[in-house]
DNA sequence: TGCCCTCTACCCCAATTGGTGTATATTGTA
DNA sequence: TACAATATACACCAATTGGGGTAGAGGGCA
């Protein structure tokens, strides 16, 4: 049989290349390309044609999640695995939702790794057996992420504007809409991050470069 | 010259088996074993005696910076290089502060990874070249900031609290000052600088480096 | 001694923001 | 089709901030 052809998506070389040497030594998958980000990805995904892709979640300023729904939606029968540091139930089923086909950590081993590329060829989401919910309050930055997620696109935006200092006048202006509008998205944003001004708002921001 | 002997203390079995095969196919270095926290770093350690000890700062619930500390002040000799996801300078100078031997981001390439493990074997603190030229520059910028604008001491102080995204109460607090007082502060650092908002002066002060 | 700078502190008033709640149109999706 | 999520817009009031002052205490210096 053909090898699988496998492109990766992830904004880390070293585990880029950490993939690709431990897959190399299996015959079955072949790793034909990878992509930093999602313009690369698409470039690769059209160059490749491969059979799977996994996909890291966070890709620096990217939402690896949204990026796999555009995927799907344009390469249905690719397989898809993501592959993310966060071992959280509310990512896996959301990840479910936008028609990936596994879920892993990268707690993993290799031999899980090889396990979940066997088990995503299936009908059935594939998941790390016996996956255990692990508490992710240690570092800070991994719940800011997932709070990041919880903002929709609009608000992204406006947190983006936030980051670059504006106030609301002005971003109102700039986006054409009320002052109400931005002043309500505002304070959503604030109760969805835990932020009490536009100080922290702001630092938020551009801490977790929210802001280009 | 006999391999070096390293460590890799890392919470991600994904990770750790990538850096294994990343490294094996070079001569001069060896990984001679891994652990998952400290427990099984210290138990390592003692066992193996190694050169270099590859530590990632995000392990989990514990915190690698402080391992490190502890590691340090076990083995002194012992090189250790800070590999993390987060391209943050006060991580770096955290780092450098608990005599880490070096610091390199997970986007470094496999090359890079060689040249940081050759790099902490010298006697200075070995930083991925770009990042430190970033760094300079930030520092640099700083300084021109600070002689142009001709910030007090106290303004800089101050300046430097609210780019953590403090309100003017929180500072007056932690600095034992009246809250008219940081106003005040705040309205001649906002004359000085040609700033309108709490949130314009956020954002110079992280852009600025201002704040550490 | 007189002058300038810094740090401290206060006043007034207008503008903006924060907290809470309501409401409608649209979009996506089960 | 019906339901949930999102984006939009507004009301009301309290708290904070922005912009304009004034002013005394203390340090450094010609």
């Amino acid at each position: 049989m053909q090898p699988r052809k496998i492109v990766i998506c992830e904004d880390h070389n070293l585990t880029i290349e950490g993939l690709r040497v431990l897959l190399s030594v299996n015959p079955k998958f072949m790793v034909a390309g990878h992509a930093h980000n999602s313009v690369e990805l698409f470039s690769k995904l059209k160059e490749i044609n491969p059979d799977i892709l996994i996909m890291d979640i966070n890709l620096g300023n990217e939402d690896g999640l949204t990026l796999t729904k555009k995927v799907k939606d344009k390469w249905p029968s690719l397989r898809v695995l993501i592959l993310t540091m966060y071992d959280d139930a509310a990512l896996v089923n959301k990840s479910k939702a936008l028609n990936a086909n596994g879920y892993l950590t990268k707690c993993a081993s290799s031999q899980e790794l090889i396990e979940a590329l066997n088990g995503i060829m299936g009908d059935q989401f594939y998941e790390t057996p016996g996956a255990q919910v692990k508490r992710l309050n240690g570092f800070k930055k991994r719940d800011e992420f997932i709070e990041k997620m919880k903002l929709t696109k609009r608000e992204v935006e406006i947190m983006g504007m936030i980051g670059k200092g504006k106030n609301s006048e002005l971003i109102c202006e700039q986006l054409f809409l009320s002052l109400h509008t931005v002043r309500t998205h505002k304070k959503n944003i604030m109760k969805k991050l835990g932020l009490n001004s536009t100080g922290e708002m702001v630092h938020y921001a551009m801490e977790n470069h929210l802001s280009d």
